[in-house]
DNA sequence: TAAAAACGACTACATTTGTAATCGTAATTG
DNA sequence: CAATTACGATTACAAATGTAGTCGTTTTTA
């Protein structure tokens, strides 16, 4: 398994994440303004991540339930340390170095990522 | 321009930022073992790079050197906030938090990560 | 100098991805 | 009940990607 997902597939991911089980439908909804995409793009995106296994659908009647198999939080970190490992051979303080670089971390970020860290050592 | 470049393609440009210029063959004896390439697909990607405005090549006698155009830091860069964007809300806390809850940091790490935040707040 | 090796350019081809349309059938509605 | 609508399944098709092979030349080398 671990088949990847696409961009495209993970918006649909996204929203079955936020609220689930749903509906073809339901989820074309939910998209609507963010992706401009037809119904039938929407369902092919569904079975393509059930074809990989990251959804599950239920039936209802004569329409599917379409609900996560894999775990946010698994996603997540899969991707994360996919970039890490590929960009900075695993180690993250080169990530946080290089965002702040770019002055992409606020006051707010350091204090919280701080208190966090402090969590950590203990 | 900003063509995303794919995962093959970031491998020969690995190669193109820890030394340029190179030609096609030392990139692909440079590639030797992580990736089992042959020189024509090497060279493929070399010139996928090109078109995309990734590398230049200046010709020497019949054959080229080939040198990144683009920083690596620009790229990685990028790619970070892209993911970050994506699947953390443009936060970087969470990503630590992620990684950490996986204790996909060591001591070192946090160290190293305090270390930086401390200096950042100047 | 003739054969072989080395190059870049061009071509190839299967898979994945983005983006849909169509088909067969079941449900709704007029 | 007949026409329309709503579904999932199947099919479509171009672009990107992974992975190479071939062609036309130019260098080497024997």
């Amino acid at each position: 398994m671990a088949e990847r997902i696409s961009d495209a597939e993970h918006a649909v991911m996204e929203v079955l994440w936020s609220d689930a089980p749903l509906t073809a439908n339901a989820v074309a909804d939910a998209l609507e303004g963010r992706q401009d995409w037809t119904l039938a793009t929407v369902k092919t995106l569904l079975s393509r991540l059930l074809a990989k296994g990251a959804l599950a659908a239920e039936a209802q009647g004569r329409r599917f339930l379409y609900r996560p198999i894999i775990a946010r939080s698994d996603y997540v970190t899969g991707e994360s340390r996919r970039l890490v490992d590929r960009l900075f051979g695993g180690k993250l303080s080169p990530l946080v170095a290089g965002l702040a670089a770019q002055e992409a971390l606020t006051a707010q970020d350091i204090a919280e990522i701080e208190a966090l860290l402090k969590e950590l050592k203990k």
